[in-house]
DNA sequence: CTCAAATATGCTATAGTGTAAACTGTTGGA
DNA sequence: TCCAACAGTTTACACTATAGCATATTTGAG
């Protein structure tokens, strides 16, 4: 692992077969919430689905449109709704700077995440480095300040981007 | 000073003569613009005392609001523009995660920050941690990630709302 | 001083994001 | 079966932000 420490972000390859991502996704989705007795519904697998099409952040609007345009479409607390239950058992992670979601990669574990936001292709990928963390903690606690919720959202240029001639 | 390394949260006393506080931001202010050849207008200038006013973030609609209500009242486009100016200048920092902006206590030095914000009292209190920022930057370049903009935003309960009775 | 370019402000209109509140349907157990 | 809890729906609205174009103000060149 090329990281200094902690779980490195698994930028995804470029050719990869994205279809096995989303299936293991779901599959893990399932395990996690029959564990939890908690009901993954046709709807929120769908939405889930939805969000895990890709490895860029989804936004709400943009689920609303998927799951129907016309007469019997979804409105937006449906949406919200639904993403507020997959945020809760850490499925998704919302991204502040983006007004948008992404599948968490690990919602088996608790965990504090770091993103890092490619301006040029729009992947974002899910780092926990416990270093970002400690510091972060450290510096905390020197100030006397109770945290409850870390938003890291780091934006740049990922390795592919930056490797390939220009951007997308 | 309490912080570990770096510039630690100067979290704002209880009763602090916050006049100070604002004639000391537009000080600033006037002379980080005279000096780089930037035109601090009376608009603008309204807009970073409203900002200003306390140590809360604050809304781009309260701004609205606070400009005029009735007939004559600013529009959004205007506040949005004037806001725009004053984060090029370094002057206020937006809270992403907050949708609402602070006033910067050191607008004439490049740095970069994170942010404590008290759910309690609503204060937020602008950090240069150098640990912070080394952590994220050794993950980075570790990842071959480009970092351009590094959003740092801590929610929790500051040292005062920790010690007081009960919330606000 | 006067004009032109650049800068700043203003306006209308609209797009995008998110929530309140009350209601209906579904599910799984007592 | 019937109830209680959970899931989903609806309408309506509030909040956040930008596009695009018009007007005013400032500044420097001539």
């Amino acid at each position: 692992m090329s990281s200094p420490q902690g779980d490195g972000p698994a930028f995804h390859e470029g050719g990869h077969e994205h279809q096995s991502c989303i299936e293991d996704a779901l599959a893990r989705a399932d395990a996690v919430c029959r564990e939890r007795g908690v009901r993954l519904t046709p709807l929120r697998r769908k939405v889930l689905k939805l969000v895990w099409s890709s490895h860029r952040a989804v936004k709400a609007y943009d689920l609303l449109a998927a799951l129907g345009d016309g007469e019997g479409a979804a409105k937006p607390p449906t949406v919200y709704r639904t993403l507020e239950f997959l945020m809760a058992q850490g499925l998704v992670h919302r991204i502040d700077s983006l007004n948008a979601f992404i599948g968490c990669p690990q919602p088996d574990r608790r965990h504090s995440a770091q993103f890092l936001i490619c301006g040029d292709c729009g992947d974002v990928s899910e780092m926990n480095a416990a270093s970002i963390d400690r510091a972060v903690a450290d510096q905390a606690a020197g100030s006397g300040f109770a945290l409850s919720r870390k938003i890291i959202e780091l934006h740049g240029k990922c390795p592919r981007c930056t490797t390939l001639p220009q951007s997308a």
